[in-house]
DNA sequence: AACATGGTTTGATCTGTGTCAAGTTCTGGC
DNA sequence: GCCAGAACTTGACACAGATCAAACCATGTT
C-alpha cells in the first residue's frame, strides 16, 4: 500500500456524505452531531486532482475545505520565483480556513492524488454562525496550524541541512504511521514509509536546494540510519540516531 | 519621544478602564460595545514589565492578554541553546491567545518597558462563548498572526541576509508609522524611526548572526539607503532602495 | 575624570551550502 | 522490452555567512 499512488484513483468510492466520510473523525468535522453534519453536507462537494496539479493560485478567491485522501502542498512564492512550502495538508486537514478575506494567501497543489472535501464559504461562514462548536473546532485547527507553522520558523531560521532533513523525515514518518488509526503510535525501527514529494519540493519545504538534500539522503544512508528503496520510500533503521540528527 | 525608552514609565497613567484604553480601537476588544467591555474589564488586569523581563517561559501556564504599551517578543528555543524570534507583538496585538491547552508555546519576554493587559484565561473562555463577535475577532486575529507566520517563513527560508534586514528595517517602519493613528500611511524618503530590539534580538528574529546583521546596516549605511543615529535610532533616505533590497 | 561593562562594529579566516556541470537512475509511452 | 525525458545523484568549485578575535563605543559608577 503506496501513500503516493493508490491503486487507483478512480477507484476510491468518493464518500458523497459525511457520515461515510473517512476524514471526519479527525477533521473539524468531528465535533458536529449527524444533524448538523447536513448542514456542512448540503454546501460540501469532492473533488480531485492530481498530483502536480494546482488547486488555487495566490490571491485567487480563497479555496475552502477539508483534505479527504491524498496530500495538499501550500506554497508562498517571491517575485524572482523562489518558493517557500509553507504547510503540507493531509487527509482530514483544513484548508484555505485562514486565507483572510476572500483571497488566497498562497498556491495550492496537489502532491499526490488527492480528493478535496471543498465548502461553498458563504455556506461555511453561516455553518460557523449558527454551529458554535465548529467555530471552536475552527479556532483549535489554527492554533495547530500556528504552532507548526512556528516550529517550522524555529528549523527554517537556525537549523542546519542535516537537523532539516533528519526532522522532515521523523515528521513524514510521524504523519504516515498516524493517519490510518485513531491510535498514536510510536515510530520504531524498521518502519517503512513512502516519501509523497519529489526532491525539489523537499528542497522548498526545508529551504535547501535538491542537491544538498539529495547529499543528506545519501549520507543518512551511508550511516545506516535509514534506507532508500528507489527514490520515495524509506525504511527508518535507527530512530534513535535520526531522532539525534534532528537536533 | 522614543519607543524604547519612554520618558519615565511609572509616569504612564495605566489604562485601568477599557474605556480609556490606548489599545482599544485596534485589538480584538474593539468589535465589544460598552456593555460588553465591562465583561472583559472585569477578568483584565495590567501587569509591567521592564525591558528584557520575562513574562513566561515555554511550558509555564500560558499567559493571556493585549499588549497596550511597549513590545513583546516570543521566542522558541532549541535544546542547545540556538533560539529563533517567532514574533514580535506591538500594542493591540493579542497575546498567548493561540497557545493550545493551557501551556506556553514559546518564551515570551519584554524587550522595551511594556505594559499588558492580561485576562483571566477561564473568564476570557468564558467571555469568547457568550460574545460571538468576541470569537470572530480572535479568528481574525489568528488568521493575521498566521499570515504573517507565513510571511515570514518565506523570508527565513528563501532570503538571503541582505534582503532579511532590509525587510526587517521595511517592517518596523511600517509598524512606528501606522502605531499612533489609525489612518494607514505611506512611509517616505526622511522618515526617522526607532528600533526597538538590540542586534543580538534582531539576528535571531531573521536567523542571521549579530555580526551579519551589523555589516548589512553599513552596508546599508554606506549606500545611503539609511542614516544611523546612534545604535538604535534609523532615518530612511531612500525607501525605494530599500524595497528593492528587500526582494 | 578614569573606569568597568555590555553592546556594537570591523577584520581575518573557515565552512556549509549553493552553483554549475556531468552522469545515472527512474518512469511512462510506445 | 526499449527509448525519451524527467528526476535524482555525484563531483568540483565558489561564495555568503558563520566563527573567532580584536577594537570600539556608549553608558553608568566610583
Amino acid at each position: 500500500m503506496t501513500l503516493n499512488v493508490p491503486i487507483a484513483i478512480d477507484a476510491i468510492a468518493a464518500p458523497l456524505t459525511c457520515a461515510s466520510c473517512s476524514a471526519r473523525s479527525k477533521s473539524i468535522c468531528r465535533v458536529l452531531s449527524a444533524d448538523d453534519l447536513h448542514q456542512l453536507n448540503a454546501i460540501a462537494r469532492h473533488r480531485r486532482f492530481e498530483a502536480g496539479q494546482t488547486v488555487v493560485t495566490e490571491g485567487d478567491t480563497a479555496v475552502l475545505g477539508v483534505v479527504v485522501e491524498g496530500m495538499l502542498i501550500e506554497r508562498r512564492t517571491l517575485s524572482d520565483g523562489r518558493d517557500q512550502i509553507i504547510s503540507l495538508r493531509f487527509p482530514a486537514d483544513l484548508v484555505g480556513g485562514s486565507a483572510p478575506a476572500e483571497m488566497a494567501d498562497a498556491n495550492l497543489e496537489a502532491a499526490t492524488p488527492t480528493v478535496l472535501c471543498s465548502f461553498d464559504k458563504a455556506g461555511f461562514e453561516q455553518a460557523l454562525n449558527s454551529l458554535p462548536h465548529l467555530q471552536s473546532a475552527l479556532v483549535d485547527q489554527m492554533r495547530r496550524e500556528l504552532t507548526q507553522a512556528r516550529d517550522w520558523m524555529l528549523l527554517l531560521g537556525q537549523k542546519n541541512a542535516r537537523e532539516k532533513v533528519a526532522t522532515f523525515l521523523l515528521r513524514l514518518a510521524d504523519r504516515s504511521r498516524n493517519r490510518h488509526c485513531g491510535t498514536a503510535s510510536d515510530l520504531v525501527d524498521g518502519d517503512l514509509f513512502e516519501i509523497p514529494l519529489g526532491r525539489a519540493q523537499i528542497a522548498a519545504f526545508l529551504g535547501l536546494t535538491i542537491e544538498t538534500v539529495s547529499r543528506k539522503f545519501t549520507e543518512f544512508q551511508k550511516q545506516r540510519m535509514i534506507e532508500l528503496n528507489g527514490t520515495r520510500s524509506v525504511r527508518v533503521n535507527d530512530v534513535a540516531a535520526l531522532r539525534a540528527a534532528a537536533g
